[in-house]
Parts: structure tokens; C-alpha cells; sequence
RNA sequence: GGUGAGAUAGUCAAGUGGCCAACGACGGCAGACUGUAAAUCUGCUCCCUAUGGGUUCGCAGGUUCGACUCCUGCUCUCACCA
């Protein structure tokens, strides 16, 4: 049971620092029925979810089965700061009010995957603000300088002579002293955060906790590419908010190879049950594309409900499988008679005239099904389904 | 503070008076192939109803028939020195 329990959580990890103290814990609860918590922390500026927060909140998902209280920490005091990546040194100070909107939003976003009953929300401002100026020196004094620069990026801005503000020296510090004031057992986070992660543990024993906590570090999810990490930025990104039929074509566009990465950073099945599958999938008894709708189901169904997901699925089918027009498509009203060039600009499928052209050239719209060569067409009245490559589709109205 | 180097399209990066809307790579889009993909191959990749026109190569001027390429000033970045 408990060896079960401590492979299920070992899944995917990059690192699991303290595993002794992790049997112990979940000795305790197999036992006793004693309870243990486990923190993560989130930035409050970015409340736009995507599958690769997702990693985190299936591990917590995984810890909740197996006795946690989650301690979902909201770094509304941190965020001030910013995590010293070099890059924004500075941020500006969010609003109570943002702050509110943005929790708000987590919340209905995260409950997706974590059982509401077994965490509890907070926020770090509640107990770094009350710290003062004297609390805040104390915290100072259990580190020292040479320590802290041995942090990866400081230690590079350091030798390269960029600067590094106090303030980012105290980003990791406030971090661990959330662990400190929230006497967590666990804390996970990216394996960006180890050095934060280990300062929890450093703070626990400075501040003469009886714990230190257990540090679990996932790796970062890759994106749609497969070789970078996913982000907004490189929009290789699955968000949590993407709409049902887009989520479920994005899962499907993904290789094969990283159809499996996806099994073990998020799925729900069980190890077992994806080894059966790889195994199924090797042997050529499973069609990887089945394998992998079997996994897009699950996450749409996740974030959209089961029928939504069915739903996504059937339009799949049959706007890739079978060619045929999708469900749901944009419908613009536009005043003819038209040239063809211009009403692709129109409806947003071609960012211009010029480039519409070169797609024509190619063979790459259709009109109502149909190849078009003509690039001078002109549009008259009439109503009209205008594609473009295999995924961009409009309705128009020509009046 | 001193000296030197550089700023080119989404990114990297050629070009150093006309052949330049600007080599190439990556990315992106499209076509073929497929399982929807991935891999591979091919085409396209500033804008404009367009065998032409317009606006681009840090910013502002200047030289020239003609400048991304030369000159002047400005802004910014980097390297070395102190």
C-alpha cells in the first residue's frame, strides 16, 4: 500500500529530496490516519493556466489521494518582487482588488483537478506583512552571501557583472519562510525552483521547526514542439481555457513519442495502465492515434466535462478524418461583389491581400469544398464557406 | 572616464555604391505523403488587384543620377582598458 502510494508520487518526478521522510509520512497515514500538508506556490500575475502548470496540480491531485492537505500558496507578497530570473528585476505592485480576480480565477481553474475539501488557499502577504523590519532582518541573518550566489543565475549575472538587486535576494528567502510559517511537510515545485525549494528546508531548521520538509521537483513539460518547454510566449501551449475542440486537436497534433511524456506528467491512469498501453502500441495491437485519443478525451474531459470532450472528439473525426466542414465556424457579413483576396483578409483567415494571394497560388483555399485557382475572383451575393489550409474555415455572407 | 566593435525583416545572420525587398539558417504558413500527426520532400514567407507600384536595413540629416552600403550628428548595445 504504501510502496503503491510512494510510486504513484515517485511518477515522473525530476528529483525527490528526503524520500526516507516521505515513507514516514505516509506510514503515518496508512497507520494512524494522520494527516500531512503539502505546499506549492503560484504567482497571482498569471492566472491563464496551461498543461504545464497542470504537471503540478496532478501531482497534488496524486498527494490528496493519498492523505495531503494541500497548502496553495497565492505569492501575492512575493509577486512584488518577482522571481529573480534576471529579466523583470522589478514589478509593479498589484492591487488588492487584481489580486482578488486573479485568485478568483485560479480557483475555478485549479478545482478542475484538485479536490476543493482537502486544500486551503492562502496567501503570503498575510503573515510576510506582519513580519516588520525586525522580522525581516532576522530572516536575513540565517543566510549569507556567499550561499546565496551559488543559485545558478546569480552566480552568472554575478561573474558576468549584471547587476542583482537586494530585493532578489530576498525573493528566495520569503519563499522559505512561507514553509517556515506554514510548517509544511512537503513543497513542490519546477526543478527551476530548487534553489527556493531547499531554502524551505534551510529556514525550517533555522527557525528550529521540529520538520523539514520533503522537496518534490517536476520537470518542465515540453510543448506542442516537443523540444521546448511549453509557454504562452512560444505559443506551443495547451491552455487550460482553450476551447474543447481545440484542446482536443492540439493533443492529437502531438508527436508520438511525446504522447508519452503527456501519459506520465498528466494523465490520471495508472502506471500500470500505460505501460499496458506502450506495451500494446510496441507490439501493434494498439494504434498509437487510438492510444492518443484515449488521451486527449481524458484532459478535454478534465477541464470540459465528458460530453464536450465526446463532442470534440466526433468533430474531429470529422473535419481531419473525413474532410467535412466543421460544426462551429466564424460567420462574417461582407458587402459585394468582393474580390476573393480581400474577403480572406476580411474574415481573418490571411493577415493580407498578399499573402492570400500566395495561398491561392498554391492551392491552399477552398470555397465551399471546392479548390480555388482564380485569384482574381470576385465574391457575389450569396453565402459562401471559405478555408484555408486544413484548420481555418469561415462562413461569409456577400450582400 | 578612455578606446574599439556593432545596431539588417519573427529570431539568428550575410551583404560594405547599382544585379537588393535584401544570401543563408531557424521559426511560421501551405502542398504532397500519412494516422490528425511526427519524420521526409516541395513551395512560400514586407505591403498594395500587382509582369507594375509603395515602404523597409537603429534615428536625423548630407554626398550621389543612384546608398543597407560613403560622410556628419544623435540614441542604444557590446568588448577591452582604468
Amino acid at each position: 500500500m504504501i510502496e503503491d502510494a510512494l510510486k504513484e508520487i515517485r511518477r515522473g518526478t525530476a528529483e525527490i529530496i528526503d524520500e526516507e521522510r516521505m515513507t514516514a509520512l505516509l506510514r503515518a497515514y496508512f497507520n494512524e490516519g494522520k494527516r500531512y500538508t503539502v505546499k506549492a506556490g503560484f504567482d497571482p500575475t498569471a492566472p491563464d493556466l496551461h498543461l504545464g502548470h497542470t504537471v503540478l496540480l496532478q501531482k497534488l491531485a496524486t498527494f490528496q489521494k493519498y492523505g495531503a492537505i494541500i497548502q496553495f500558496l497565492i505569492g501575492d507578497f512575493t509577486a512584488q518582487i518577482g522571481d529573480p530570473t534576471g529579466k523583470s528585476e522589478t514589478r509593479k505592485k498589484l492591487l488588492p482588488a487584481d489580486i482578488e480576480a486573479n485568485a478568483k480565477s485560479y480557483k475555478e481553474q485549479v478545482f478542475k483537478i484538485l479536490d476543493p475539501k482537502q486544500t486551503e488557499v492562502v496567501f503570503n502577504s498575510q503573515w510576510i506583512n506582519p513580519l516588520g523590519a525586525a522580522g525581516m532582518l532576522e530572516l536575513t541573518t540565517t543566510y549569507n552571501v556567499a550561499r546565496m550566489l551559488e543559485r545558478d543565475d546569480f552566480e552568472k549575472r554575478y561573474k558576468s557583472g549584471v547587476s542583482i538587486s537586494i530585493s532578489e535576494f530576498i525573493y528566495p528567502l520569503l519563499q522559505g519562510y512561507d514553509s517556515v510559517h506554514l510548517e509544511s511537510d512537503v513543497e513542490v515545485g519546477g526543478t527551476d525552483q530548487k534553489f527556493n525549494l531547499l531554502m524551505g528546508r534551510h529556514l525550517q531548521r533555522a527557525y528550529e521547526k521540529p520538520k523539514q520538509q520533503v522537496v518534490l521537483m517536476m520537470p518542465i513539460l515540453e510543448g506542442l514542439d516537443g523540444v521546448q518547454k511549453m509557454s504562452k510566449s512560444l505559443n506551443n501551449y495547451i491552455g487550460v481555457c482553450d476551447a474543447p475542440n481545440d484542446m482536443f486537436g492540439k493533443i492529437l497534433s502531438i508527436s508520438d513519442t511525446l504522447m508519452w511524456r503527456y501519459y506520465e506528467l498528466l494523465s490520471a491512469k495508472s502506471l500500470q495502465e500505460i505501460a499496458r498501453l506502450h506495451e500494446g502500441v510496441v507490439a501493434g495491437t494498439h494504434h498509437p492515434k487510438k492510444v492518443k485519443e484515449m488521451l486527449a478525451l481524458e484532459l478535454v474531459s478534465r477541464f470540459h466535462g465528458v460530453e464536450a470532450a465526446e463532442v470534440a472528439q466526433t468533430e474531429f473525426e470529422k473535419v481531419h478524418a473525413k474532410s467535412a466542414i466543421p460544426t462551429d465556424i466564424a460567420t462574417f457579413e461582407l458587402s459585394g461583389p468582393l474580390w476573393i483576396a480581400k474577403a480572406l483578409q476580411e474574415c481573418r483567415l490571411e493577415p493580407s491581400t498578399s499573402q492570400a494571394r500566395r495561398d491561392i497560388k498554391q492551392g491552399a483555399v477552398k470555397i465551399d469544398q471546392i479548390k480555388l485557382s482564380d485569384e482574381q475572383l470576385q465574391l457575389e451575393s450569396g453565402e459562401y464557406v471559405l478555408q484555408v489550409g486544413k484548420r481555418k474555415f469561415a462562413h461569409v455572407k456577400v450582400k
